[in-house]
DNA sequence: ATTTTTAAACTTTTTTTAAGGTTAATAGGT
DNA sequence: ACCTATTAACCTTAAAAAAAGTTTAAAAAT
């Protein structure tokens, strides 16, 4: 689960970060409204937790234009402000749910799992791309009687590859959500977990591969 | 079993803590009708001791809004009101009973059993799950004629495996489920817990398997 | 007296790193 | 155009390093 957290006010947002990755979130904090509102229009995060003030542009603006640009990302907002008025505004630019300031870490946590848990639970349980299935709740990879199991990374790979399936995905993009925004990995690192999902893929029989585009990233060809 | 307590008076909630932990229930206590609806909307507890007059939304309004998201947690109404239109709403709204203040604290354990057993009990008693049986009335775990006795603790982690066989259940998940919403467990309280039911396990001469998927939590391996 | 937490030493697995082998694109010469 | 040398990108693997998990014993809490 990766989390945006955009707050001008550095120690609420160090704050905000610490509660959250103590809960294994990963997050990218940034301290600018315009600066947010193009990390949130990567459309890579599973949730935005959103200030309405702040610097060069506001929440609400923030939030309206994301949805105009069709980016669904479920949004928490966040206020000192306790004015009916915001809070009407804040849901109708988009938001998902409003929290004043001051708040306590578990209800913070409450409401992020609210609002995620409609939109991120519906990839759960059984997926099957191509000649294999993959089984989210146990992370076992599956074709006919072979089965085998993945770990964190493996997991997280596949998971980017069954979610585009034939689409090139650059190591860059890889990078940024399996080892996270501010990793320094590099791209052997990649090319290290595609070869051990190549071998896990092979021992269990499937067809399937994952085929490099050089210069471009990978892409996992879907045989039915 | 797992309690929700949302009461803002804070010597009722106190008091009510104080009664259900005697019992070994554990509880959770939140004193605003939002924030409660919220924790109550995670589906994790057994049963929702719910207050009628509360700051920021009634619980009228809580029960209605669970059930209307699926939430069948049972409802047991507290309320300071004698009156019938009141029971009348509260049972409309979705309770599953009512209950006047004040009360005496037998009355109290005597409706939450009633309420939890409905909806609670049909795992009750004897579960077998792969190669051994799980009496959670005298909480022991039996295999042949072998047999030892499981601490609370034990046996909620336990009901945790049991209930999603083969499923990877994150340590995060277990801490919610076995420790409590609020609690401060850390991972190695959960790896403590599971090395202790490993070790009653493979007591009784079970094959049966609790294994480590690294950095995504434990599994139960069903042994048929 | 039992349950629960904590801490420490130990084990296992994951993750990174690095090196040597392949492959495919590019450049240069004919 | 064609062949070949060069080079950069990629593949695979072993093994080093780092991180996560296991198991105890003992302290603390109930």
């Amino acid at each position: 689960m990766q989390i945006l957290i955009v707050e001008d006010e550095k120690r609420l947002a160090d704050a905000l970060r610490e509660i959250l990755s103590e809960q294994k979130y990963m997050t990218d904090v940034v301290y600018d409204g315009k600066v947010g509102f193009d990390y949130a229009l990567s459309g890579i995060y599973d949730a935005i937790i959103l200030d309405i003030m702040l610097p060069h542009k506001n929440g609400f603006e923030i939030a309206y234009e994301l949805r105009k640009n069709k980016i669904e990302t479920p949004i928490l907002m966040l206020t000192a402000k306790d004015t009916i008025p915001d809070k009407v505004s804040g849901l109708n630019s988009g938001a998902d749910d409003y929290m004043t300031k001051p708040f306590a870490p578990e209800e913070l946590i409450a409401r992020l799992k609210a609002i995620t848990r409609r939109k991120g639970e519906v990839i759960l349980d059984e997926a099957t791309f191509g000649d294999f299935t993959f089984n989210s709740s146990t992370c076992q990879l599956t074709k006919g009687v072979k089965s085998i199991h993945l770990n964190f990374k493996e997991t997280e790979l596949l998971k980017l590859f069954i979610s585009r399936p034939n689409a090139i995905i650059s190591k860059e993009e890889i990078i940024t959500k399996v080892w996270g925004y501010d990793s320094d990995a590099g791209s052997n690192n990649v090319e290290a977990y595609v070869s051990f999902l190549r071998r896990k893929l092979s021992f269990i029989g499937s067809e399937t591969e994952i085929k490099s585009a050089k210069k471009l990233g990978y892409r996992m060809e879907c045989k039915p």
